[in-house]
DNA sequence: AATGAATGAGGGTTCATTCAT
DNA sequence: GATGAATGAACCCTCATTCAT
């Protein structure tokens, strides 16, 4: 039993990693599902039996790379030892910005396909609570309801504004634009207090 | 001669309307040049006088509306009339969340598509220069550079955090959103100062 | 031995219940194997142990339906007691029109498919001789040879004529109809004299 | 115009031409839209200018060649000249079943497939009406209602009956059943006196 | 005997593009 | 310039069949 169900993980897996590989490197209108299980070495029937089409493994993607990205920031940004609202939250925007300067191709795939409500149904069916757990870990004393306004409006702010600086260095690069960043991101808190 | 370009024009014209109420109202990967010329009642042929596929179009259409948009406020905000650079700011995005609040379609089709590199190359071709006119209709005593990234940084904050806001009420609905929304931008605008 | 016999029969009998109502209900060529097992519950590779495909499972049902309703007709027509050839051909007649009459999906499946050949054949295999049956039950003074092609020729008129008129109501619905039918039977019956 | 017309015309009647001869070889069933395409020399995408799948072009095949059969009767049959009802349906009838006879995967095409329903609505959107002439052909002193079903009755009972006969000899051959078959209609067009 | 995941050939359908009129 | 019938490559998706468990 354990065996088969490892065998069905695997193979959804291997379609989304070439999924994944595609989507990035051609855009997902010029991937076809030909491509896909050509390049995971499956069989074009067994794509059918984990996703409806590519559009579907997308969000599934979608989902899984913001995921992994809020996990790594809340894991990794040592935001947890920081002693002010402020630093908490710089801290997990800078490991996000790292992670994202890093994988042009992940920024790329995610922003223009990630929503708030995306986001939250990914949220609503991943065992954990990325929301419950960003709100703690910024722990400000604030009510949930403000702060999670208060979060959509930071993390909008990061990722709309990343992706021309990231990928574009429109209107300019990365480096000059973090101190811009940084403040707005300060005046924004201190203006929810 | 005039006769002519005119109905050259109006053909163009004719595709484009097509073109945006397929694209708002079924997508651009669903909506076929055969859809756009079908509706428009203009033959197949034609379509490609004047374009090259329909993601050419799609282009257009961006920067057309985009243009429409900006071009409204600048003109219907009575920005020009306002005080201090603060007023003047804030004219303009309740004028523009005005227009997208109540043309949903439009920033559906807008914003996903919308990056600054897109709207810088549309200002640039076009023969008004919306940035010199947005700058000069904000008209802060900074340099232009540091402008030109500021005024990014709240255009970019307004649009991503409204999508979801008119679109879907996530985190809230648009009247919750305006007083965070004001008090962010004006914190971001003393931020620069 | 016989408890596995039984369950195999039952097996069986599953597939054809859920092949039958799926025949009737969207016709045999957009009926797959995979909707028969998965309404009867049953694997897919079970299909194979008990029929080649889904025609040879079409061709028994046909058998099974068209062995059904003559059975019913010879055993419940009561036409053992009647005195006349006419009256025992028109009890049985009415009788298998009553049940088209109240199956009308049996009408559409047996008929299209329903040849004297495939007739005969489903017979020759049986383990009961309904043509026998027949010539028997209409006892009448002629040659066996002669008498078949008499049955044949009044049971082909009554199963042709009677699909458009219980299905479509073509020319005229069934009530109508009967009176013209019983004369006609009773008229061929006549000329085989 | 008509040259456009006429090579439309023309490319239809490739496509009917090539898929009467595959469905009467093959069978329908394992006739493919590219078999038919192939075999007429035209292109995939033509044919769905013409036709919605095989089954709409099975339909209007049907309905032509019913067309063209009772076309030949009326018109070879002589019935015109004869003198009693009798006769003129029974040269009908023979030149009718002198056709089947002849092409035989024309019957076998046609009759699993022909309803009476099917058969007014080719007669209904035909130029002629066939059942008009037909009725008239008859010249029977009965009201047009009865007629109606008099010509139903007898042409169901000679399309099913030949069915079998010409093509499998079931339950004899044509010769021996074309006296019992005449004698049949005699009666039954005396039933209805 | 029974299962059902996996297969991949094969069929249906679309649709951007061309070109004769 | 304008047309729209024709094209056929390309893609999507199905589904009968197999076979390891």
């Amino acid at each position: 039993m354990s065996r088969i169900d490892d065998n069905k993980q695997q193979k959804k897996d291997r379609l989304m990693d070439a999924a994944f590989d595609l989507y990035t490197s051609q855009g997902i209108v010029k991937t076809t599902i030909d491509d896909i299980v050509k390049r995971s070495g499956i069989a074009k029937g067994t794509f059918y039996l984990y996703f409806k089409d590519k559009y579907d493994l997308q969000e599934k993607l979608i989902a899984h790379k913001s995921k992994q990205i809020f996990d790594h920031a809340l894991s990794h940004s040592g935001c947890e030892e920081l002693a002010t609202v402020e630093e908490r939250v710089l801290a997990l925007v800078d490991d996000i910005l790292d992670q994202l300067k890093n994988e042009k191709h992940v920024l790329r795939f995610i922003y223009k396909n990630l929503s708030w409500g995306v986001f939250r149904r990914a949220i609503d069916r991943s065992d954990t609570d990325f929301l419950a757990l960003l709100i703690s870990a910024i722990n400000a004393p604030v009510d949930p309801k403000t702060l999670e306004i208060e979060i959509y409006t930071i993390f909008e702010l990061l990722s709309s504004t990343c992706y021309s600086v990231i990928l574009d260095d429109e209107p300019c690069d990365l480096d000059t634009y973090m101190p811009y960043l940084h403040r707005s991101i300060i005046a924004i808190l201190r203006s929810f207090e």
